[in-house]
DNA sequence: GTCCAGGTCGCGC
DNA sequence: GCGCGACATGGA
């Protein structure tokens, strides 16, 4: 059972995949010369899908085919949740014409922004968590690893091709223990953050998920995340982004040397002056931030 | 060996 | 609120 979403205009699908860095992280995974995105899901109801996801460009619209491949018949319910996780991980539903009116007195940052600001998620806000744990004090390279070897040593196998496998699920990397966390999948002093996180998470002490179902005020989300040991200022606000919001910008190491280097003659700057760099930009800092970048 | 990377915690002020 | 050392891991 294959689909198709529609998206308007403007839209850019190479951009939404690749404009965030998640793209490189494990289950997620890119296929050059197809354009192909792919990705493992695991559904509510244990079954175990490939998705292979493309973008079709046509004169009045852009629209996402996604074809699903599974060892048995997908059911409605199924393929109703499938979609709306793919809606969730492209950001279907998100709208950003404000954002492009607010580039529309500048040429260069219009060129830039021109259907993009869908950065990449995951399908629950756990696996974001997760990962934006294992970004934090460590080196690119090294979160990637990391990622993979949780993906690999705990995630639920695709069964036509086992050696593909969904994002963990709380409950077994729960059950996996700090140990084998920081031993196996080399996790370091996180692994005792994602233990628990996951612990809370199966045991039903956390409900991350209802974060996703945009209710609450941003003040309260910020809270709710903080709550979260191993979460700072840097992840929350970064998983704040990941939530649809990006009037706080997430300031770490990169961005710090950014503004240094960009509007500071590569003097040290604190936060209080990389946050008034981005101030025009209102509710939409850190998007501006991160395309200004690339 | 030392330093540090897409930070955060826990402490003491 | 701010400053500080510790923290696992692996590459330079």
């Amino acid at each position: 059972v294959d689909f198709e979403i529609k998206v308007a205009l403007p839209y850019h699908f190479r951009g939404s995949v690749h404009d965030h860095g998640w793209i490189q992280l494990a289950p997620n995974r890119w296929d050059e010369e197809s354009a192909t995105f792919w990705r493992v899901e695991k559904l509510t109801g244990g079954q175990v899908v490939l998705l292979e996801i493309n973008g079709i460009a046509q004169p009045d619209c852009h629209s996402i085919k996604v074809q699903i491949h599974s060892d048995n018949p997908t059911s409605e319910d199924e393929l109703a949740e499938i979609q709306n996780r793919v809606r969730w991980i492209m950001r279907l539903d998100e709208d950003f014409s404000e954002l492009y009116r607010l580039c529309e007195n500048c040429p260069e940052d219009l060129e830039k922004m021109a259907g993009r600001g869908r950065l990449l998620r995951s399908s629950t806000l756990f696996e974001d968590a997760v990962k934006t744990i294992c970004t934090t004090n460590t080196t690119w390279a090294q979160t990637i690893g990391m990622v993979r070897r949780l993906v690999e040593t705990l995630g639920e196998p695709y069964p036509p091709e086992p050696q593909l496998k969904a994002f963990p699920t709380p409950e077994r990397i729960a059950e996996a223990g700090a140990d084998f966390l920081k031993q196996t999948v080399r996790l370091g002093y996180r692994a005792p953050y994602v233990l628990q996180l996951a612990s809370e998470v199966a045991l039903g002490e956390r409900h991350l998920e209802q974060l996703r179902q945009n209710k609450l005020p941003v003040a309260d989300l910020k809270k709710a995340l903080k709550s979260i040991k191993g979460l700072g200022e840097y992840s929350v606000h970064t998983l704040l982004m990941c939530l649809g919001y990006y009037e706080e910008l997430a300031i770490d190491s990169i961005m710090r040397g950014y503004v240094s280097k960009t509007y500071y003659e590569g003097q040290p700057v604190d936060d209080k002056t990389i946050r008034s760099v981005f101030e025009k930009w209102g509710k939409w800092k850190y998007l501006a931030y991160w395309f200004e970048l690339k």
